[in-house]
DNA sequence: GCCGTTTTCGGCCCGACTGTTTTCAGTCG
């Protein structure tokens, strides 16, 4: 049992509770765990192994911190198992039809004997749906609309797709007469890996003109709601946006409260009942409840907001409720890396190997961009599938990268690497003779993703112990929406990394975004440095590294984090010293 | 089920919109 394995029990939980009528706040209790354990890292996880560790834990008392202890140590948990067996299990595959929540799964379960998916779609069939007290003509309409659909409405996608939507519809809602301000807020605000919707916010007195401009656009499939402040669509491609339109005086707190997360919210607003007031998206008002006649402070933006309630500013990304809160009290939080502090960036293919733009392409991309240099790691000669370099070819292309940097006039610094594959054992697909040929060297698993997870721990650690190795890639071979990460234990790789002056790269790869940003605010206070890789397979994909840096953004990364913020000088430096080292290391064997 | 500079019991964040209803429950975010 991981922790993410005990985080989806809790969530299950909540749902099934959820389903029989439960309290709602025992309900919520289980899915904030949940939340609590997604976002925690493996290490502090690992310091809670008895339920009495999780004492100083908020949000897990000591019925939870039992269940915790229980599936530890059996990976059962008899609750669980018995509530499992009192819901029939096609139940919870129904909350996925919008407009389905537990209430009314549940009265179509008790009052038609409905049990799963292809049962509710054959009483609307037979209409027998609106016939139930509660339930209507348009709501059974809805319901088979919704099933049929019921895999593009579920889907959720890349935060880099729904960018590219999103900043489209932005600037096209900035251009609407009247508006003041649009911006897209929710989870592609706090850089989530994976949108499931779009939120706008926008600023303007007359709503009707810009839901009206929204509403139309080519791409809605379908207007799924409209009122005075609001107005939501699904787009052909499933994606579902809402537009939200306030007066220029409400803007921030519209823009922090769509901006979620949903628990950031709660405990922002716990906060400000503290003080005596209400917030809502609308802004803050004195609480029913007080008496103090505190004055309501004026808001003006987000940052003042959060002054009003005695916290720094808090960036979007870091707005997932765990503790941002807690270190926003004690005072400003650090700096977070920004797109503009990179300097250049590894882990690059050519169509030396499987990418689509030359060596000088490339090199002239990275210009473009104002980088002051670009690292060259093509695949090794055991990606075949990649036509990956085998020696002699490599040492043509670092010959032509010595070249490269050797000519006048050339702005761009190239450095000559590889993404060495890490075979089964362990051991590098290059002689460590090729190795010192090279400025650095990206390691990286691309086969065998089967193995059990002590099987490839210890191969990816007797890799990180390579000296000639500078950094792993993609640390557990995740496809987001397409394909599970191996099984591997992070916390001894980044351990081996820590203890070996190897980097753990986060890849910008859209699909990729691996190592997780949960992992990196306690790895990164623990020593490991970070290179945010954007893994380019072309010239546009040397831009992926904008969503590298929401990433490492949400995990508390500053520059200091970040190899490919330092100036060139200093990365040569980092590499000769990583060289030497390993040079020694084979010159005492 | 969690939590406590008012509380170990009694609270627990807040509002828009829809569809079904004649005043509101359920869903959603």
């Amino acid at each position: 049992m991981t922790k993410n394995d005990i985080a989806n029990v809790f969530e299950r939980i909540g749902t099934l509770l959820d389903l029989k009528g439960e309290n709602p706040f025992k309900v919520r209790a289980y899915q904030s765990a949940a939340r609590l354990l997604e976002t925690m890292s493996e290490e502090e996880f690992g310091a809670h192994a008895t339920a009495a560790d999780w004492g100083a834990v908020k949000g897990v008392g000591d019925a939870l911190a039992s269940k915790i202890e229980q599936l530890l140590a059996t990976g059962k948990l008899e609750f669980f198992e018995k509530l499992r067996a009192s819901v029939p299990a096609g139940l919870v595959e129904m909350l996925e039809i919008p407009g389905l929540g537990p209430k009314k799964v549940r009265a179509l379960n008790e009052r038609l004997g409905i049990t799963d998916i292809d049962g509710l779609r054959k009483a609307c069939q037979d209409g027998r749906i609106e016939s139930l007290e509660g339930f209507g003509a348009k709501t059974q309409e809805k319901i088979l609309a919704g099933i049929d659909r019921r895999e593009a409405y579920a889907k959720r996608h890349l935060w880099w797709d729904a960018a590219l939507v999103a900043e489209r519809i932005a600037a096209g809602l900035r251009n609407q007469p009247g508006v003041k301000r649009a911006e897209p807020a929710g989870s592609l605000r706090r850089g989530l890996e994976t949108v499931g919707d779009l939120d706008f916010i926008v600023a303007a007195a007359n709503p009707e003109p810009v839901m009206d401009w929204f509403s139309t656009l080519p791409e809605v499939a379908e207007v799924t709601g409209r009122g005075g402040t609001k107005c939501s669509v699904r787009f052909d491609s499933g994606l579902q946006a809402d537009l939200r339109i306030v007066p220029e005086e409400g803007f921030a707190f519209a823009l922090h409260h769509f901006t979620g997360s949903k628990q950031h919210n709660i405990l922002m607003r716990q906060r400000a009942l503290e003080r005596g007031w209400s917030l809502s998206e609308w802004g803050l008002s004195p609480a029913a409840s007080d008496s103090s006649g505190a004055p309501v402070p004026r808001v003006d933006s987000e940052a003042d907001l959060f002054a009003a309630l005695g916290l720094a500013p808090i960036p979007p990304e870091l707005r997932e409720g765990m503790d941002e809160l807690e270190a926003a009290q004690r005072g400003p939080l650090p700096r977070l890396v920004e797109l503009a502090d990179l300097r250049g960036a590894f882990h690059n293919h050519t169509t030396e190997s499987d990418g689509s733009a030359s060596l000088a392409e490339m090199a002239e991309e990275a210009g473009r961009l104002g980088w002051e240099y670009l690292g060259i790691a093509d695949h090794s000669k055991a990606s075949f599938q990649a036509h990956g370099l085998d020696a002699a070819r490599l040492a043509r292309q670092v010959s032509a990268i010595r070249s490269w940097n050797a000519r006048s006039g050339r702005h761009v610094h190239l450095f000559a690497g590889t993404e060495c594959d890490i075979l089964p054992d362990g051991s590098l697909d290059f002689d460590d003779e090729v190795l010192a040929t090279l400025d650095y060297v990206v390691a990286s698993v691309h086969s065998g993703f089967t193995q059990d997870e002590d099987t490839m721990t210890r191969r990816i650690v007797r890799a990180l112990e390579n000296p000639w190795v500078t950094m792993l890639g993609h640390a557990t071979g995740r496809l987001l929406l397409r394909r599970e990460p191996y099984a591997v234990n992070l916390v001894r790789v980044v351990d081996a990394a820590i203890a070996n002056g190897v980097i753990i790269e986060l890849n910008a790869d859209p699909h990729r975004l691996d190592l997780d940003w949960r992992h990196w605010h306690r790895a990164a206070e623990r020593g490991l440095l970070c290179s945010i890789n954007p893994d380019a397979h072309s010239t546009a994909g040397l831009s992926h590294v904008r969503t590298g840096v929401r990433a490492a953004r949400k995990g508390w990364l500053t520059p200091a984090h970040v190899l490919n913020t330092r100036p060139l000088a200093e990365v040569e430096a980092h590499f000769a010293a990583r060289r030497a080292r390993a040079g020694k290391a084979a010159a005492r064997l």
